[in-house]
DNA sequence: GTTTTTGATACATAGAAACATATCACTATT
DNA sequence: AATAGTGATATGTTTCTATGTATCAAAAAC
């Protein structure tokens, strides 16, 4: 395996980690295989780019080339600018609770508006910057709402509302760009040749 | 292929081209295949990360996972940062000329210092911020007088002159970090799913 | 203390990338 | 005009990613 790589493991599991997300999450969330993702991090794989475009989308990042010459100034940037530190451990384990109970619900009445709200509950995961014991209480309140009374107009209308609960939250997200301290953005290694 | 990449090809591309390298120029110089940089640059393969990194390497280009919410710091950073320019078409010429003289050299003698001078003028490749006619002139001065004269010692003395000539020159480039507009770094499509 | 959930691992298979090598028009160079 | 360098392409082989499916021990939740 290329050593070249060796933080690029390191950097999609620690934004995994980063997001509360278990490597069956993520593999649910971008499609790629959890036996695979295992491999992804423990380096033992030079994966594709498509595959690593996949994952790091999944994760809310892009794929950049940057000049060496702008690498300072790139990591100071990415330094400053990072996201949110995960809310608490104890509301995203809420929050993948909520997710499997939905999740049952999809199975046990596949094509109906369950999917809808899956996906929305998907979505929410994605903003978490602003994710509190607050929204959880909401969402965990809607889906349980769903499990009792689930016609088909209260299951879309349960869709709605956490579809605009994550748009309030993303709002709110977009403005604070409060400076954290993550890990700096991935370097690759130096390959002297003699 | 897979769409999500194919800025990715016009990247690399475009940083091959503002080297003025061929992309057997760049073949020689990372490894890969002549072959495999026409695929990729013509976004007709998905690549490995190796293969990305070996390149980019050797464009002196640095992958990164960047946050998305640090995208437009990171864009703006890079946009101002951008190194050179591309000295002269003709002394990008010259350069290739120079080594291949000095292919020539190693073929005509493997094994010998011949190799280390090889290396030398490829790392001064590397730098090309400051390349101009005038270091191009001592650098054909060097080769040609090895040409002729070949001992053990000229070679190696050679091979340091080209050397120290190329710290010179990296030296000075670190200093003018001279903002230029080059294309703004890589970004990923969006990939809607519903 | 039992049940879930976690990450790691195995294995078979399909499909590509990567490679070496060579050729082919085209465009510059001489 | 002849030559040399350019990018694109073809072929055949090897290597390895990627996927699906399944199991496992250890950690966490109940």
């Amino acid at each position: 395996m290329s050593v070249l790589t060796e933080h690029l493991a390191e950097r999609l599991k620690a934004a995994r980690e980063a997001k509360g997300l278990s490597q069956r999450g993520l593999s649910a969330l971008s499609g790629v295989p959890q036996s695979h993702i295992s491999k992804i991090e423990s380096n033992a794989v030079d994966l594709r780019v498509s595959s690593l475009v996949t994952l790091a989308h999944a994760l809310e990042l892009e794929l950049m080339l940057i000049p060496r010459q702008a690498l300072p100034a790139v990591s100071s940037v990415t330094r400053s600018v990072t996201p949110k530190p995960l809310p608490s451990r104890a509301e995203q384990k809420e929050l993948a609770r909520i997710q499997h109970k939905i999740n049952d619900l999809v199975e046990s009445a596949p094509g109906t508006h369950f999917a809808t709200v899956q996906r929305r509950v998907r979505e929410i995961t994605q903003v978490h910057s602003q994710l509190d014991a607050g929204v959880l209480k909401k969402i965990r309140r809607v889906v349980e709402t769903l499990a009792s009374s689930s016609s088909e107009n209260a299951v879309s209308q349960a869709a709605d509302t956490i579809h605009s609960l994550r748009n309030q939250l993303a709002r709110e997200a977009a403005e604070y760009k409060k400076p954290r301290a993550p890990r700096p953005a991935y370097r690759l290694e130096e390959d002297s040749d003699d």
